[in-house]
DNA sequence: TTTTGAGTTGTTCGA
DNA sequence: GTCGAACAACTCAAA
Protein backbone atom coordinates (compact mmCIF):
# COMPACT_ATOMS: atom_id res chain seq x y z
CA UNK A 1 0.00 0.00 0.00
CA UNK A 2 1.07 3.40 -0.56
CA UNK A 3 0.50 6.79 0.35
CA UNK A 4 -1.23 7.53 3.93
CA UNK A 5 -3.29 4.88 5.37
CA UNK A 6 -7.06 6.25 5.71
CA UNK A 7 -8.00 7.50 9.07
CA UNK A 8 -11.07 5.73 11.00
CA UNK A 9 -12.67 5.79 14.30
CA UNK A 10 -13.60 2.22 15.50
CA UNK A 11 -16.79 1.87 17.27
CA UNK A 12 -16.67 -1.82 18.98
CA UNK A 13 -20.01 -2.96 19.75
CA UNK A 14 -20.19 -5.51 22.51
CA UNK A 15 -23.29 -5.30 25.16
CA UNK A 16 -24.95 -2.14 23.55
CA UNK A 17 -26.25 -3.62 20.21
CA UNK A 18 -28.55 -0.51 19.79
CA UNK A 19 -27.83 3.13 18.04
CA UNK A 20 -29.91 5.29 20.48
CA UNK A 21 -28.33 5.82 23.56
CA UNK A 22 -24.93 4.39 22.42
CA UNK A 23 -22.14 6.74 23.89
CA UNK A 24 -19.48 5.05 22.44
CA UNK A 25 -21.17 5.45 19.01
CA UNK A 26 -21.98 8.95 19.48
CA UNK A 27 -18.55 10.25 20.62
CA UNK A 28 -16.48 7.94 17.96
CA UNK A 29 -18.92 9.77 15.31
CA UNK A 30 -17.37 13.03 16.37
CA UNK A 31 -14.05 12.75 15.13
CA UNK A 32 -14.88 13.38 11.73
CA UNK A 33 -13.15 10.36 10.07
CA UNK A 34 -15.82 7.25 8.79
CA UNK A 35 -16.45 5.18 11.60
CA UNK A 36 -16.05 1.50 11.40
CA UNK A 37 -18.62 -0.44 13.36
CA UNK A 38 -17.48 -3.68 14.52
CA UNK A 39 -18.15 -6.68 16.87
CA UNK A 40 -15.37 -9.16 17.87
CA UNK A 41 -16.93 -13.05 18.78
CA UNK A 42 -14.12 -13.96 21.69
CA UNK A 43 -16.27 -16.74 23.26
CA UNK A 44 -14.20 -19.24 25.13
CA UNK A 45 -10.48 -17.64 23.72
CA UNK A 46 -7.66 -15.60 25.93
CA UNK A 47 -9.87 -16.83 29.07
CA UNK A 48 -13.26 -15.28 28.37
CA UNK A 49 -15.97 -17.59 28.94
CA UNK A 50 -18.50 -19.53 26.35
CA UNK A 51 -22.01 -18.29 25.87
CA UNK A 52 -24.89 -20.19 26.30
CA UNK A 53 -26.72 -21.68 23.23
CA UNK A 54 -29.97 -19.46 23.89
CA UNK A 55 -27.54 -16.33 24.28
CA UNK A 56 -25.81 -17.51 20.76
CA UNK A 57 -29.52 -17.42 19.25
CA UNK A 58 -30.40 -13.89 20.39
CA UNK A 59 -26.64 -12.65 19.68
CA UNK A 60 -27.14 -13.80 16.01
CA UNK A 61 -30.42 -12.64 15.55
CA UNK A 62 -29.37 -9.37 17.40
CA UNK A 63 -26.26 -9.43 14.91
CA UNK A 64 -28.25 -9.58 11.70
CA UNK A 65 -30.12 -6.52 12.84
CA UNK A 66 -27.65 -4.29 13.88
CA UNK A 67 -26.13 -4.59 10.89
CA UNK A 68 -29.02 -3.69 9.07
CA UNK A 69 -29.73 -0.81 11.26
CA UNK A 70 -26.06 0.45 10.15
CA UNK A 71 -26.67 0.12 6.71
CA UNK A 72 -24.77 -2.79 6.50
CA UNK A 73 -21.73 -1.65 7.69
CA UNK A 74 -21.49 -3.93 10.48
CA UNK A 75 -18.01 -5.49 10.66
CA UNK A 76 -17.37 -9.20 12.44
CA UNK A 77 -14.49 -11.12 13.67
CA UNK A 78 -13.84 -14.05 15.25
CA UNK A 79 -11.06 -14.58 17.57
CA UNK A 80 -8.77 -12.33 20.57
CA UNK A 81 -9.56 -8.46 20.28
CA UNK A 82 -5.97 -7.89 20.34
CA UNK A 83 -5.52 -9.54 17.17
CA UNK A 84 -8.37 -7.72 15.64
CA UNK A 85 -7.13 -4.73 16.38
CA UNK A 86 -3.57 -5.45 15.47
CA UNK A 87 -4.51 -5.89 12.41
CA UNK A 88 -6.82 -3.51 12.24
CA UNK A 89 -3.89 -0.73 13.00
CA UNK A 90 -1.96 -1.65 10.18
CA UNK A 91 -4.55 -1.56 7.95
CA UNK A 92 -5.69 2.29 9.03
CA UNK A 93 -4.40 5.19 11.12
CA UNK A 94 -6.80 4.61 14.19
CA UNK A 95 -8.06 7.51 15.39
CA UNK A 96 -9.99 6.63 18.12
CA UNK A 97 -11.46 2.99 19.62
CA UNK A 98 -14.60 3.56 21.43
CA UNK A 99 -16.65 0.78 23.76
CA UNK A 100 -18.97 0.73 26.16
CA UNK A 101 -18.01 -1.22 29.19
CA UNK A 102 -18.73 -4.95 30.40
CA UNK A 103 -18.99 -6.09 33.68
CA UNK A 104 -18.26 -9.71 34.36
CA UNK A 105 -14.67 -9.98 36.18
CA UNK A 106 -13.30 -11.90 32.58
CA UNK A 107 -14.23 -8.94 30.24
CA UNK A 108 -13.06 -6.27 32.66
CA UNK A 109 -9.33 -7.67 32.87
CA UNK A 110 -9.50 -8.04 28.63
CA UNK A 111 -10.20 -4.50 28.33
CA UNK A 112 -8.25 -3.43 30.85
CA UNK A 113 -4.66 -4.93 29.13
CA UNK A 114 -6.32 -3.70 25.76
CA UNK A 115 -6.27 0.04 26.78
CA UNK A 116 -2.75 -0.65 28.26
CA UNK A 117 -2.07 -1.64 24.78
CA UNK A 118 -3.58 0.79 23.32
CA UNK A 119 -2.01 3.58 25.63
CA UNK A 120 1.58 1.68 24.67
CA UNK A 121 0.51 1.98 21.02
CA UNK A 122 -0.16 5.78 21.62
CA UNK A 123 -3.73 4.77 20.10
CA UNK A 124 -6.44 6.73 21.91
CA UNK A 125 -8.69 4.44 23.28
CA UNK A 126 -11.83 5.35 25.85
CA UNK A 127 -14.64 3.37 27.35
CA UNK A 128 -18.03 4.54 28.04
CA UNK A 129 -20.98 3.50 30.45
CA UNK A 130 -23.58 1.66 28.48
CA UNK A 131 -25.51 -0.04 30.68
CA UNK A 132 -25.24 0.77 34.19
CA UNK A 133 -27.10 3.98 35.84
CA UNK A 134 -24.59 3.89 38.30
CA UNK A 135 -21.05 2.49 37.56
CA UNK A 136 -20.32 0.12 40.91
CA UNK A 137 -17.16 2.08 41.91
CA UNK A 138 -19.16 5.21 42.92
CA UNK A 139 -21.64 3.60 45.49
CA UNK A 140 -19.97 2.99 48.34
CA UNK A 141 -21.32 2.77 52.07
CA UNK A 142 -20.42 5.91 54.79
CA UNK A 143 -17.52 3.75 55.83
CA UNK A 144 -16.56 3.56 51.86
CA UNK A 145 -17.38 -0.48 51.87
CA UNK A 146 -19.58 -1.85 49.17
CA UNK A 147 -23.48 -2.67 50.28
CA UNK A 148 -24.03 -6.20 50.72
CA UNK A 149 -28.05 -4.81 51.44
CA UNK A 150 -30.36 -4.08 48.69
CA UNK A 151 -32.58 -1.66 50.57
CA UNK A 152 -29.64 0.61 51.43
CA UNK A 153 -27.66 0.06 48.20
CA UNK A 154 -30.93 1.33 46.44
CA UNK A 155 -32.19 3.85 48.72
CA UNK A 156 -29.22 6.08 50.03
CA UNK A 157 -26.74 4.74 47.88
CA UNK A 158 -28.63 5.03 44.16
CA UNK A 159 -31.07 7.56 44.53
CA UNK A 160 -29.10 9.84 46.14
CA UNK A 161 -26.58 9.30 43.90
CA UNK A 162 -26.10 12.02 40.72
CA UNK A 163 -28.91 10.90 38.98
CA UNK A 164 -28.41 8.68 36.01
CA UNK A 165 -28.21 10.69 32.34
CA UNK A 166 -30.74 11.79 29.94
CA UNK A 167 -30.30 8.69 26.97
CA UNK A 168 -28.75 10.15 23.56
CA UNK A 169 -30.58 10.29 20.62
CA UNK A 170 -29.53 8.04 17.94
CA UNK A 171 -27.23 9.47 15.55
CA UNK A 172 -28.74 11.07 12.63
CA UNK A 173 -26.28 10.04 10.19
CA UNK A 174 -23.81 7.42 10.00
CA UNK A 175 -20.68 8.05 8.46
CA UNK A 176 -19.56 4.30 8.25
CA UNK A 177 -16.41 3.19 6.57
CA UNK A 178 -17.72 1.14 3.74
CA UNK A 179 -14.45 -0.52 2.14
CA UNK A 180 -13.76 -4.61 2.46
CA UNK A 181 -11.83 -5.34 5.32
CA UNK A 182 -9.79 -8.25 5.37
CA UNK A 183 -10.03 -11.13 7.57
CA UNK A 184 -13.67 -10.42 8.34
CA UNK A 185 -16.31 -13.62 9.20
CA UNK A 186 -19.94 -13.59 7.98
CA UNK A 187 -22.50 -13.97 10.33
CA UNK A 188 -23.04 -17.15 9.43
CA UNK A 189 -18.82 -18.15 9.92
CA UNK A 190 -19.52 -16.79 13.98
CA UNK A 191 -21.42 -20.21 13.91
CA UNK A 192 -23.78 -18.61 16.68
CA UNK A 193 -26.91 -21.21 15.65
CA UNK A 194 -26.78 -24.56 16.98
CA UNK A 195 -27.42 -27.81 14.92
CA UNK A 196 -30.51 -28.74 16.24
CA UNK A 197 -33.63 -27.31 15.00
CA UNK A 198 -34.49 -26.06 18.24
CA UNK A 199 -32.95 -22.40 17.53
CA UNK A 200 -35.94 -21.71 15.70
CA UNK A 201 -38.37 -22.63 17.42
CA UNK A 202 -37.74 -20.62 20.36
CA UNK A 203 -37.15 -17.43 18.74
CA UNK A 204 -40.98 -17.63 17.42
CA UNK A 205 -42.89 -14.03 19.73
CA UNK A 206 -39.10 -12.68 19.68
CA UNK A 207 -38.49 -9.52 17.19
CA UNK A 208 -34.85 -9.66 18.36
CA UNK A 209 -33.74 -6.28 17.13
CA UNK A 210 -34.15 -2.51 18.63
CA UNK A 211 -36.91 -1.94 17.57
CA UNK A 212 -38.11 -4.62 18.65
CA UNK A 213 -37.26 -3.59 22.36
CA UNK A 214 -38.48 -0.70 21.52
CA UNK A 215 -42.07 -2.07 20.78
CA UNK A 216 -41.83 -4.89 23.66
CA UNK A 217 -41.08 -1.54 26.17
CA UNK A 218 -44.41 0.42 24.61
CA UNK A 219 -46.62 -2.63 24.71
CA UNK A 220 -45.20 -3.37 28.59
CA UNK A 221 -46.07 0.41 29.23
CA UNK A 222 -49.51 0.07 28.00
CA UNK A 223 -50.43 -2.98 29.06
CA UNK A 224 -48.62 -4.42 31.85
CA UNK A 225 -47.00 -1.60 33.92
CA UNK A 226 -50.24 -0.10 35.37
CA UNK A 227 -50.83 -3.40 37.12
CA UNK A 228 -46.73 -4.32 37.82
CA UNK A 229 -46.58 -5.07 41.34
CA UNK A 230 -48.64 -7.12 41.47
CA UNK A 231 -49.70 -8.38 37.94
CA UNK A 232 -45.55 -8.98 38.02
CA UNK A 233 -46.30 -12.43 40.17
CA UNK A 234 -48.68 -14.13 37.93
CA UNK A 235 -46.89 -16.35 35.16
CA UNK A 236 -50.12 -16.73 33.21
CA UNK A 237 -50.55 -13.24 32.55
CA UNK A 238 -48.94 -10.64 30.36
CA UNK A 239 -47.51 -8.18 33.25
CA UNK A 240 -44.05 -8.52 33.44
CA UNK A 241 -41.87 -6.70 30.34
CA UNK A 242 -39.81 -9.71 29.23
CA UNK A 243 -37.01 -7.15 28.52
CA UNK A 244 -34.48 -8.64 30.06
CA UNK A 245 -32.98 -10.28 27.18
CA UNK A 246 -33.04 -6.74 25.13
CA UNK A 247 -31.39 -5.06 28.32
CA UNK A 248 -28.61 -7.62 28.59
CA UNK A 249 -27.23 -7.52 25.07
CA UNK A 250 -28.12 -3.81 25.16
CA UNK A 251 -31.23 -3.69 22.40
CA UNK A 252 -32.08 -0.93 24.86
CA UNK A 253 -30.76 0.64 27.49
CA UNK A 254 -31.19 1.26 31.30
CA UNK A 255 -31.37 4.39 31.24
CA UNK A 256 -33.64 4.87 28.82
CA UNK A 257 -36.52 2.69 30.85
CA UNK A 258 -35.65 5.04 33.51
CA UNK A 259 -36.44 8.04 31.87
CA UNK A 260 -39.28 6.53 29.83
CA UNK A 261 -40.41 5.85 33.60
CA UNK A 262 -40.89 9.61 34.43
CA UNK A 263 -43.28 10.19 31.84
CA UNK A 264 -45.87 8.16 34.28
CA UNK A 265 -47.67 8.82 37.57
CA UNK A 266 -44.65 7.58 39.82
CA UNK A 267 -47.06 5.21 41.75
CA UNK A 268 -46.41 1.92 43.24
CA UNK A 269 -46.19 0.20 40.10
CA UNK A 270 -43.82 2.45 38.51
CA UNK A 271 -41.47 2.60 41.39
CA UNK A 272 -41.56 -1.13 41.82
CA UNK A 273 -40.66 -1.38 38.45
CA UNK A 274 -37.37 0.96 38.73
CA UNK A 275 -36.60 -0.86 42.18
CA UNK A 276 -36.40 -4.00 39.15
CA UNK A 277 -33.79 -2.04 37.50
CA UNK A 278 -31.94 -1.19 40.89
CA UNK A 279 -32.09 -5.22 41.51
CA UNK A 280 -30.06 -5.17 37.83
CA UNK A 281 -27.70 -2.64 39.13
CA UNK A 282 -27.29 -4.36 42.96
CA UNK A 283 -26.02 -7.74 40.97
CA UNK A 284 -23.71 -5.80 38.82
CA UNK A 285 -22.35 -4.35 41.56
CA UNK A 286 -21.78 -7.59 43.71
CA UNK A 287 -20.05 -8.76 40.48
CA UNK A 288 -18.08 -6.15 40.39
CA UNK A 289 -17.14 -5.83 44.06
CA UNK A 290 -17.28 -9.78 44.82
CA UNK A 291 -16.11 -11.42 41.28
CA UNK A 292 -16.51 -14.95 42.85
CA UNK A 293 -20.34 -14.41 42.77
CA UNK A 294 -20.74 -17.08 40.11
CA UNK A 295 -18.60 -19.61 41.84
CA UNK A 296 -18.63 -19.18 45.48
CA UNK A 297 -20.97 -18.83 48.10
CA UNK A 298 -20.98 -15.23 48.89
CA UNK A 299 -21.80 -16.11 52.46
CA UNK A 300 -18.75 -18.10 53.89
CA UNK A 301 -20.43 -20.11 56.43
CA UNK A 302 -22.17 -21.77 53.40
CA UNK A 303 -18.63 -23.25 53.03
CA UNK A 304 -18.38 -26.76 53.11
CA UNK A 305 -21.96 -27.33 52.67
CA UNK A 306 -22.54 -30.52 51.16
CA UNK A 307 -25.67 -30.75 48.32
CA UNK A 308 -26.97 -34.12 47.84
CA UNK A 309 -25.18 -34.93 44.31
CA UNK A 310 -27.53 -36.31 41.90
CA UNK A 311 -27.30 -36.02 38.03
CA UNK A 312 -30.45 -37.77 37.39
CA UNK A 313 -32.75 -35.42 39.68
CA UNK A 314 -31.06 -32.39 38.27
CA UNK A 315 -31.46 -34.20 34.94
CA UNK A 316 -35.52 -34.62 35.50
CA UNK A 317 -35.50 -31.11 37.04
CA UNK A 318 -33.99 -29.62 33.58
CA UNK A 319 -36.25 -31.58 31.22
CA UNK A 320 -39.24 -30.58 33.42
CA UNK A 321 -40.32 -33.73 34.20
CA UNK A 322 -40.36 -33.67 38.55
CA UNK A 323 -43.59 -34.54 38.35
CA UNK A 324 -44.53 -30.51 40.21
CA UNK A 325 -46.71 -29.53 37.43
CA UNK A 326 -45.61 -25.13 38.30
CA UNK A 327 -42.03 -26.73 38.48
CA UNK A 328 -42.07 -28.81 35.04
CA UNK A 329 -44.22 -25.87 33.56
CA UNK A 330 -41.22 -23.31 34.14
CA UNK A 331 -38.48 -25.64 32.84
CA UNK A 332 -40.67 -26.19 29.69
CA UNK A 333 -41.29 -22.67 28.86
CA UNK A 334 -37.58 -22.24 29.49
CA UNK A 335 -36.28 -24.79 27.10
CA UNK A 336 -39.46 -24.31 24.26
CA UNK A 337 -38.81 -20.04 24.66
CA UNK A 338 -35.74 -19.59 26.07
CA UNK A 339 -37.67 -17.54 28.83
CA UNK A 340 -38.94 -18.22 32.13
CA UNK A 341 -41.42 -16.21 34.20
CA UNK A 342 -39.42 -14.38 37.16
CA UNK A 343 -41.84 -16.01 39.88
CA UNK A 344 -41.76 -19.69 38.62
CA UNK A 345 -37.52 -18.71 38.67
CA UNK A 346 -37.91 -19.03 42.35
CA UNK A 347 -40.09 -21.66 42.51
CA UNK A 348 -38.19 -23.86 40.52
CA UNK A 349 -34.53 -22.70 42.22
CA UNK A 350 -36.20 -23.37 45.50
CA UNK A 351 -37.07 -26.77 44.32
CA UNK A 352 -33.97 -27.47 42.88
CA UNK A 353 -31.64 -26.18 45.56
CA UNK A 354 -33.92 -27.03 48.80
CA UNK A 355 -36.37 -30.08 47.33
CA UNK A 356 -33.74 -31.82 45.85
CA UNK A 357 -30.80 -30.23 47.71
CA UNK A 358 -28.80 -30.05 44.50
CA UNK A 359 -26.29 -27.28 44.27
CA UNK A 360 -27.27 -23.56 42.85
CA UNK A 361 -24.05 -23.84 40.45
CA UNK A 362 -26.16 -26.48 38.69
CA UNK A 363 -29.12 -24.69 38.14
CA UNK A 364 -27.16 -21.16 37.38
CA UNK A 365 -24.83 -23.32 34.80
CA UNK A 366 -28.50 -24.39 32.97
CA UNK A 367 -29.68 -21.05 32.98
CA UNK A 368 -26.83 -19.71 31.50
CA UNK A 369 -27.31 -22.29 28.82
CA UNK A 370 -31.08 -21.99 27.88
CA UNK A 371 -32.19 -18.59 29.08
CA UNK A 372 -32.17 -15.48 26.15
CA UNK A 373 -31.26 -12.99 28.97
CA UNK A 374 -29.01 -15.75 30.74
CA UNK A 375 -26.91 -13.00 32.49
CA UNK A 376 -24.15 -13.61 34.56
CA UNK A 377 -24.77 -10.73 37.46
CA UNK A 378 -28.36 -11.16 37.67
CA UNK A 379 -28.38 -15.11 37.50
CA UNK A 380 -25.39 -15.55 40.24
CA UNK A 381 -26.75 -13.23 42.52
CA UNK A 382 -30.43 -14.51 42.26
CA UNK A 383 -29.35 -17.91 42.40
CA UNK A 384 -27.84 -17.59 45.78
CA UNK A 385 -30.27 -15.84 46.90
CA UNK A 386 -32.74 -18.34 46.60
CA UNK A 387 -30.31 -21.23 47.87
CA UNK A 388 -29.54 -18.60 51.35
CA UNK A 389 -26.11 -18.67 50.13
CA UNK A 390 -26.55 -15.01 48.63
CA UNK A 391 -26.03 -10.94 49.54
CA UNK A 392 -29.42 -10.27 51.40
CA UNK A 393 -31.04 -13.84 51.08
CA UNK A 394 -33.82 -14.97 52.19
CA UNK A 395 -33.50 -17.16 54.91
CA UNK A 396 -33.44 -21.00 55.08
CA UNK A 397 -36.53 -21.85 55.74
CA UNK A 398 -38.18 -20.23 53.36
CA UNK A 399 -39.04 -22.98 51.16
CA UNK A 400 -41.23 -22.60 48.35
CA UNK A 401 -43.86 -24.88 48.20
CA UNK A 402 -44.64 -25.24 44.80
CA UNK A 403 -48.53 -26.59 45.44
CA UNK A 404 -49.58 -23.08 47.12
CA UNK A 405 -47.66 -21.09 44.74
CA UNK A 406 -49.31 -22.61 41.90
CA UNK A 407 -52.41 -22.29 43.78
CA UNK A 408 -52.09 -18.74 44.36
CA UNK A 409 -50.18 -17.33 41.35
CA UNK A 410 -51.79 -19.61 38.64
CA UNK A 411 -55.20 -19.78 40.25
CA UNK A 412 -56.82 -20.74 36.94
CA UNK A 413 -54.01 -23.27 36.05
CA UNK A 414 -53.54 -21.50 32.75
CA UNK A 415 -49.95 -21.23 32.98
CA UNK A 416 -49.05 -24.76 33.79
CA UNK A 417 -52.15 -25.94 31.13
CA UNK A 418 -49.93 -23.72 28.61
CA UNK A 419 -46.65 -25.37 29.00
CA UNK A 420 -47.78 -29.38 30.13
CA UNK A 421 -49.52 -30.74 27.95
CA UNK A 422 -50.31 -33.64 29.64
CA UNK A 423 -52.35 -31.53 32.24
CA UNK A 424 -54.31 -29.60 29.65
CA UNK A 425 -57.81 -31.62 30.65
CA UNK A 426 -57.06 -32.15 34.58
CA UNK A 427 -59.37 -30.43 36.50
CA UNK A 428 -58.24 -27.44 38.60
CA UNK A 429 -58.93 -29.22 41.99
CA UNK A 430 -55.80 -31.46 41.02
CA UNK A 431 -53.86 -29.65 38.68
CA UNK A 432 -51.73 -28.51 41.14
CA UNK A 433 -50.75 -31.60 43.36
CA UNK A 434 -52.06 -34.33 40.69
CA UNK A 435 -50.63 -37.26 42.99
CA UNK A 436 -53.50 -36.51 45.47
CA UNK A 437 -56.46 -37.33 42.45
CA UNK A 438 -58.43 -40.37 43.11
CA UNK A 439 -57.22 -43.37 41.43
CA UNK A 440 -59.37 -43.33 38.67
CA UNK A 441 -58.97 -39.78 37.66
CA UNK A 442 -55.04 -40.55 37.67
CA UNK A 443 -55.34 -43.42 35.36
CA UNK A 444 -58.04 -41.51 33.12
CA UNK A 445 -55.28 -38.99 32.88
CA UNK A 446 -52.06 -41.31 32.94
CA UNK A 447 -51.16 -39.01 36.06
CA UNK A 448 -49.64 -42.13 37.37
CA UNK A 449 -46.48 -42.01 35.57
CA UNK A 450 -48.05 -43.06 31.96
CA UNK A 451 -48.71 -39.90 30.60
CA UNK A 452 -47.89 -37.52 33.86
CA UNK A 453 -44.25 -38.35 36.20
CA UNK A 454 -45.25 -38.70 39.98
CA UNK A 455 -43.60 -36.70 42.07
CA UNK A 456 -40.01 -37.57 42.36
CA UNK A 457 -39.71 -36.17 46.20
CA UNK A 458 -42.41 -35.98 48.63
CA UNK A 459 -42.38 -31.98 48.99
CA UNK A 460 -43.41 -32.28 52.76
CA UNK A 461 -40.50 -34.55 53.54
CA UNK A 462 -37.89 -33.02 51.55
CA UNK A 463 -38.81 -29.58 52.87
CA UNK A 464 -37.49 -31.13 56.23
CA UNK A 465 -34.93 -33.17 55.06
CA UNK A 466 -33.65 -29.44 53.50
CA UNK A 467 -34.07 -27.77 56.54
CA UNK A 468 -32.34 -31.26 58.89
CA UNK A 469 -29.18 -30.42 56.77
CA UNK A 470 -28.71 -26.84 56.92
CA UNK A 471 -29.27 -27.58 60.50
CA UNK A 472 -26.40 -30.18 60.94
CA UNK A 473 -24.49 -27.96 58.53
CA UNK A 474 -24.92 -25.11 61.55
CA UNK A 475 -24.23 -27.79 63.74
CA UNK A 476 -21.12 -28.79 62.77
CA UNK A 477 -19.60 -25.60 62.32
CA UNK A 478 -20.42 -24.83 65.58
CA UNK A 479 -18.84 -27.55 66.81
CA UNK A 480 -15.64 -27.35 65.24
CA UNK A 481 -15.68 -23.62 66.20
CA UNK A 482 -15.95 -25.08 69.76
CA UNK A 483 -12.96 -27.55 69.07
CA UNK A 484 -10.57 -24.74 67.99
CA UNK A 485 -10.93 -22.99 71.19
C1' DT B 1 -17.07 0.91 70.23
C1' DT B 2 -21.54 -0.23 71.07
C1' DT B 3 -26.11 -0.22 70.10
C1' DT B 4 -30.14 -0.34 67.45
C1' DG B 5 -33.25 -1.36 63.85
C1' DA B 6 -33.93 -3.65 59.76
C1' DG B 7 -33.67 -7.11 56.21
C1' DT B 8 -37.74 -8.63 47.94
C1' DT B 9 -40.63 -12.30 46.65
C1' DG B 10 -42.69 -17.93 52.50
C1' DT B 11 -44.84 -21.78 55.10
C1' DT B 12 -46.82 -24.03 58.84
C1' DC B 13 -49.18 -24.42 62.97
C1' DG B 14 -52.48 -23.51 66.23
C1' DA B 15 -55.98 -20.54 68.06
C1' DG C 1 -61.52 -19.83 56.75
C1' DT C 2 -58.53 -16.35 58.78
C1' DC C 3 -54.88 -14.53 61.48
C1' DG C 4 -50.68 -13.99 64.12
C1' DA C 5 -46.73 -16.10 65.67
C1' DA C 6 -42.87 -18.99 65.06
C1' DC C 7 -39.32 -20.38 62.24
C1' DA C 8 -33.16 -18.87 64.23
C1' DA C 9 -30.19 -16.30 64.73
C1' DC C 10 -27.13 -13.22 61.98
C1' DT C 11 -25.31 -9.64 59.38
C1' DC C 12 -25.51 -5.28 57.78
C1' DA C 13 -25.63 -0.18 58.01
C1' DA C 14 -25.61 3.79 60.44
C1' DA C 15 -25.98 6.55 64.50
Amino acid sequence: MTGRKQKIAICWFRRDLRLADNPALCVALDHGVPVLPIFIDDQGQDGQPQQGGASNVWLHNSLAALHKDLNESLVLFKGTPRAVFEQLKAEFELVAVHWNRMYEPEAIARDKALKQWFADDDVEAHSHNGSLLFEPWTIEKKDGGPYKVFTPFYKKGCLNAEPPRAPLKAPQQINAYEGKIDGAASLDELNLLPTRDWGKSIVEGWDISEAGARARWDDFAENGLFNYKEGRDLPGKPFVSRLSPYLHFGQISPHQLWAALDHYSQDRNVEHFRSELGWREFSYYLLYHFPTLPKENFQPQFEGFTWAKDELRVKRWQQGKTGIPIVDAGMRELWTTGYMHNRVRMIVASYLTKNLRQDWRDGLAWFEDTLFDADLASNSASWQWVAGTGADAAPYFRVFNPVLQGEKFDPEGEYIRTHVAELRDVPKSYLFAPWEAPKEMREKYGLDGTKYPEPMVDLKKSRQDALAAYDAHKNARAEAKESEI
